[in-house]
DNA sequence: TGTACATCAGTGAACGCGCGTTCACTGATGTAC
DNA sequence: TGTACATCAGTGAACGCGCGTTCACTGATGTAC
């Protein structure tokens, strides 16, 4: 019966997404390190070992955490590409997508941590976590893009240093993007991330006051960094 | 005696550095969520209740290691500023500065982690670590106000957007520094970390190929954009 | 200079805890004929 | 449509492990008189 093997398969989905939902509040009590399998199973009254019907270990749970992250914050991303006036200039729909992902950071710090922080001690990350780590990457790439197909991209300072990997990368992505344009944007990417971590992570603290105000004139300097007008 | 009691506290002082020295290599093999009193007594041979005559808790051993930290890289910092020629202009001696932390960070990426990347779950950090952590900030700053005396520095694009508290600090520090040049100077310095951790925590693996020139650039576009010429 | 005393580093056993993972099992749900 | 069978979620006990911290103790090192 399709309905009844609909009915399993969909108990499957929602234990699968309760099961993330305790970890990622764990996650946001404990940290990465101290999550544990245990401890989720308990808060969700089953039995530690049924877990392991749904992940096969600690760190496939954390890689589905992981992935779910990227995901999320690039789907955020691209969100704020597409809401973003379509007479905008690059520089506010640049300033939009920061925006955005300052937003979701400090909406999900512990989330932010996994996947912008410092790695977590014994685990590695599966290939499978690349596709949905690009997102981001790729919407700005494509702001860039734009902008220089609409002659608003001047040439940046950076001479083009990219790895061979990343150069055929863009080449697909972006075939028309001068090489030092794509280093200019990883550099403001990198700094993009240096301004949303130390606030994040709490170097702001009594520094800091009016942090909006102080992101949005450095999100807008960065734009200018990476060539956008 | 005055040479037998100073036996007895150098000998203090010895066994205090190598429980230190073990915890930093259990840091760079475990994380910091992983250090563990127990793991460092067996590796010297101690039995774990004595590290407790040396450091009442875990969590005091973890500041330790965390003062050591930022008097390293501020020392490192301090180093390159003071090496820097005496003739050299305030942009080499920014990108000097910066080389130097990142040499630093590279050579100790767990220690790195502990300062600036995502905080130790369950722990915060006492206000003893302020001081070794503003070093950094000293020399930033110290350049940008060197800048401003010898009129090498232009009127950055940033509002003054700071703490009440940071203000004082920067009026003592540097009182005849415009503070927007100091608002320029905290994201500066914020994003210089981004470009570190990207690059410590392997965010450009694949991505980028020759990062010291890489760097080097970013480092100079960091100093035009604080506003140093 | 010699002796009684205080200080303090290090011992070893114990406390109570939580963890990841395995395994043989029960019983309900779905499937094939 | 009814029945025999297969699938699979969840159970409960167990394995072996490491952790932070406390405590009463021993014995060596330093100090005061």
């Amino acid at each position: 019966m399709r309905t009844a093997q609909g009915a399993r398969a969909r108990a499957r989905m929602e234990v699968t997404a309760a099961i993330k939902d305790e970890a990622r509040r764990q996650l946001a009590a404990e940290g990465a390190g101290k999550l544990s399998l245990r401890a989720v199973a308990r808060e969700l009254g089953m039995v530690s070992s049924a877990v392991y019907r749904y992940f096969p270990s600690r760190d496939d749970l954390l890689t589905a955490l992981i992935i779910d992250a990227y995901d999320s914050i690039g789907a955020c991303a691209e969100q704020a590409r597409d809401d973003a006036a379509a007479d905008a200039g690059p520089v506010s729909r640049w300033v939009a997508v920061c925006t955005a992902v300052r937003g979701w950071a400090l909406a999900h710090p512990h989330e932010y941590a996994l996947i912008y922080g410092s790695p977590v001690p014994g685990y590695t990350a599966p290939r499978t976590t690349l596709p949905p780590a690009s997102r981001i990457g790729a919407v700005l790439i494509g702001i860039i893009l734009d902008a220089h197909r609409g002659h608003g991209l001047v040439g940046p300072g950076l001479p083009g240093v990219l790895h061979p990997e990343a150069e055929h990368l863009v080449a697909d992505l972006a075939p028309e993007l001068p090489p030092e344009a794509a280093t200019a944007l990883v550099a403001g990417w990198a700094q993009l991330f240096g301004l949303v971590s130390f606030e994040v992570f709490g170097q702001f603290n009594r520094l800091v006051e009016d942090r909006e105000r102080f992101f949005d004139h450095a999100a807008t300097g960065l734009a200018h960094a990476v060539g956008l007008r």
